[in-house]
DNA sequence: CATCCACAGGAAGATCTGGTAG
DNA sequence: CTACCAGATCTTCCTGTGGATG
């Protein structure tokens, strides 16, 4: 038995393939930003304010997803934290604390105190809050992370209250630097927000081919053993990447799995093949995880979808509602009614599994077209082993 | 050219879970 | 124990709508 594990380890141990695979994982952060030396120098000379003590403007930074804003704003804190020890920075992800009451528990923890999961209200996590923070004479730096996922689901409420803080303490200053893929999100804000926020911007232009092959070549030499990775795969990882609006956690993605590949095959070089793979696996994975995590209705619509849909033939809503209630039925389960399993069906479009469009059939009503947008047998395999009551549905 | 299909999607609130405070 | 809270999910009720068709 334990000459399999240690066969495994070892495996991973002698690796041909990588000298450090680390450098290639999402939340490692760099020593230096390649290309986002502008992008570094406008937050420095915001943040400088802080010499003196005073609090900087509060800022926007706008930029499509792994373009580095998050890099770069932890990049300069930490290095002026280094330099300046007058101030502190917490750092939320929106996203992952995706409510308001998330939002100022992370907080507070972050500034030392625990709060309780749940049960209080958020006038009273709020009140902790500004306790907190006069607790000590700082200059206080929130980053938000991925705002425009919070404002989406929970309105610009916390917000509003954040930026208003400063008049509620006296001893510390408060200034919060909000992150955002979405450019437009922006005009749906409460101007009071909008203005208050927005002191400051900051736009990170996309990195283009060359630029993502030269971020490529440094890390790939720190991870990979000399000689695993060519000039062409480097290429092509970047080219891919930079098809997509240039995201460099996604070109990098790419490059680490392709490593993955040619390990679990014992290859010793990464070539273009492995790039293939490795751009349909990371796909596939990303459909299952979402797919298996599913509230069950979703899963039960998703199901209708699977079911109905002959060919790419496109399904209406009234459609994949029928068939819901006929598996319902079957399951003997409760059913949603149509107006949430529309809801759903533009869930599942957010989340790329299908496709959906509303179109206008004039004497034939306004409805959806919706079509699946990946592989049938994935939604299958994530569906039965996700849950048991789908084991025995199979496709047909 | 008005009609009317087959829904879209907004608003408000109900229900439930899993919690706190005192 | 009571009173209350947030958040997810879902319901109820609703107004809105582009264009094929009679």
């Amino acid at each position: 038995m334990s000459d399999i594990i240690d066969e495994v380890l070892s495996s991973v141990k002698n690796s041909a393939v990588f000298k450090n695979r680390e450098y290639l994982l999402p939340d490692y952060v760099p020593d230096e930003l390649p290309h986002r030396e502008n992008e570094i120098k406008k937050l420095a000379s915001i943040l400088v304010q802080l010499y003196r003590g005073e609090r900087p403007s509060n800022t926007f930074v706008y930029g499509l997803t792994g373009t580095g804003k998050t890099a770069v704003a932890k990049y300069v804190l930490n290095s002026l934290q280094k330099k300046l020890n007058n101030f502190r920075y917490v750092y939320v992800n929106s996203r992952q604390s995706d409510t308001p009451y998330r939002i100022l528990a992370d907080i507070i923890e972050i500034l030392g105190n625990k709060v309780p999961f749940t049960g209080l209200s958020t006038a009273e996590l709020y009140r902790r809050l500004v306790k907190e923070l006069e607790k000590s004479e700082t200059v206080m730096i929130i980053v938000l992370d991925e705002i425009d996922a919070l404002v989406k689901k929970h309105g610009d409420d916390i917000l509003y209250k954040l930026t208003r803080i400063n008049y509620e303490i006296h001893k510390s200053k408060v200034s919060i630097i909000g992150i955002t893929n979405d450019i437009k999100f922006i005009d749906g804000l409460d101007p009071r927000v909008r203005s208050s926020l927005g002191e400051e911007e900051l736009v990170f232009p996309p990195y283009n081919a060359e630029e993502l092959e030269d971020i490529l070549r440094r890390r790939s030499s720190l991870a990979f053993k000399e000689g695993v990775i060519s000039d062409s795969v480097i290429k092509l990882c970047a080219a891919i990447a930079a098809r997509d609006h240039g995201d460099a956690r996604r070109a990098l993605d790419l490059l680490r799995v392709s490593g993955e590949i040619a390990e679990r095959y014992k290859k010793k070089i990464v070539t273009e093949e492995e790039v293939e793979r490795a751009r349909v696996e990371i796909e596939r994975d990303r459909v299952y995880e979402v797919i298996a995590t599913l509230p069950f209705h979703s899963k039960l619509i998703l199901l209708s979808i699977v079911q109905s849909s002959i060919q790419d033939r496109r399904l209406t809503t009234g459609e994949i509602y029928t068939r819901y209630r006929e598996l319902t039925s079957i399951m003997s389960s409760e059913s949603v009614t149509q107006r949430r399993a529309s809801d759903i069906i533009n869930e599942l479009d957010m989340m790329g599994i299908v496709s959906a469009r509303v179109v206008n059939r004039g004497r034939y009503g306004k409805t959806k077209e919706v079509v699946l947008a990946v592989d049938r047998n994935i939604v299958m395999k994530a569906l039965i082993e996700s849950d048991e009551r789908f084991a025995d549905i199979r496709s047909g």
